[in-house]
DNA sequence: GTCTATATAACGATAGAC
DNA sequence: GTCTATCGTTATATAGAC
């Protein structure tokens, strides 16, 4: 019946403990800032003021603590996902890309390390539940078609979100102000009459 | 007189010994695999097949490297952005794109750590000669106009350039096709008519 | 231009006390 | 859940011979 909820989301998210949520909310700051290859275990136990025992009580690696990272954030994707399945025909993909521009705007200084960072990329190819995630939001962005031209489009809007987001050239704008500018210019390029 | 040349393209770019520019290709392949911080010298001297000593006899610092890594690679958009000043008008955005499309696709392991790689986007963001070429591209993309519509538009097009070059989902496309609907959909987006 | 060898520091990770 | 202390490894960087 329910037992995966109605949303069978392929993410655990799994609720942790306040150590934990502390340990990931600081670990994603920093792998903002230096990338994850140039963030130590060292740096995210000073930014909590805690020592780097207490952090390897809480996850065994540094690689456990990346996977948590990526899914707290990628979990804040579902609910959108969720509503543009919902939505049938076209306006599925407004509704998809709306809250995905939503919720890049609201978090853009993470977005980066989550698109681009090379270990998060090649933890995103690896891990089974990552992928799966991903193919559903593909397919919600791409539709029935596998063709060369889609696949171009949906990498170039994905990437057009997530880049516009954390550039210098947008950095001095009000999230209300990137928000509304993104929407416009993702709907015309995807030719959504809204 | 013709002291900077006609280019005047604020980078160096300087000829480099051949020990050198052993590092410096070295180097770029493994930023793009690992990142910058996930890079060691180590990693470098190994795969060119020599000691770390005798890297750092060619270059002082790391910094030293991922500098002129990122100097060798920038200096290939010059002839292009030569090019497009030369053309006033409208013609000459789409003179600038057609060739930066050109060597996205061509270099498009390497794009990720220039466009992405938190190291090389401070870089980017501290080192002089580097803010002012990236100001002369942006003056080409934006043109006199510097309202927020205009920068998000310049800001999303240049990141989905160089981010759909890297996306998983286009992987698989040989160069030519991801060329001409990179051309296509980027012309589209800017109502260029070509 | 490259090597061996080394200094010094930081890395990821673990053991055991509290 | 956090600490001190430590292991083994790797990091950046340098000195000096060839």
């Amino acid at each position: 019946m329910s037992s995966a909820g109605p949303s069978a989301s392929c993410l655990g998210a799994a609720p942790r403990s306040a150590a934990q949520a502390r340990i990931v909310i600081a670990a994603l700051a920093l792998f903002a800032e230096n990338g994850v290859g140039g963030t130590s275990l060292q740096m995210i136990a000073d930014a909590i003021g805690v020592t780097k025992a207490a952090v390897y009580h809480q996850f065994k690696t540094k690689e456990e603590i990346v996977v948590a990272a990526v899914e707290v954030e990628l979990a804040r994707l579902v609910p959108a996902l969720d509503a543009a399945e919902a939505e049938a025909g076209p306006r599925a993909l407004d509704v998809l890309l709306t809250q995905v521009i939503d919720l890049a705007v609201a978090r853009r200084r993470m977005v980066s390390t989550l698109e681009y960072d090379p270990v998060v990329v090649r933890l995103l190819a690896e891990h089974e539940p990552f992928q799966q995630f991903m193919q559903r939001l593909f397919r919600v962005l791409i539709g029935p078609d596998v063709g060369a031209a889609a696949r171009v489009r949906a990498a170039m809007i994905s990437t057009a979100i997530g880049g516009a987001v954390t550039h210098p050239l947008v950095a001095d704008l009000d999230d209300e102000a990137l928000r509304s500018q993104l929407v416009r210019f993702t709907r015309q390029f995807l030719d959504i009459t809204g």
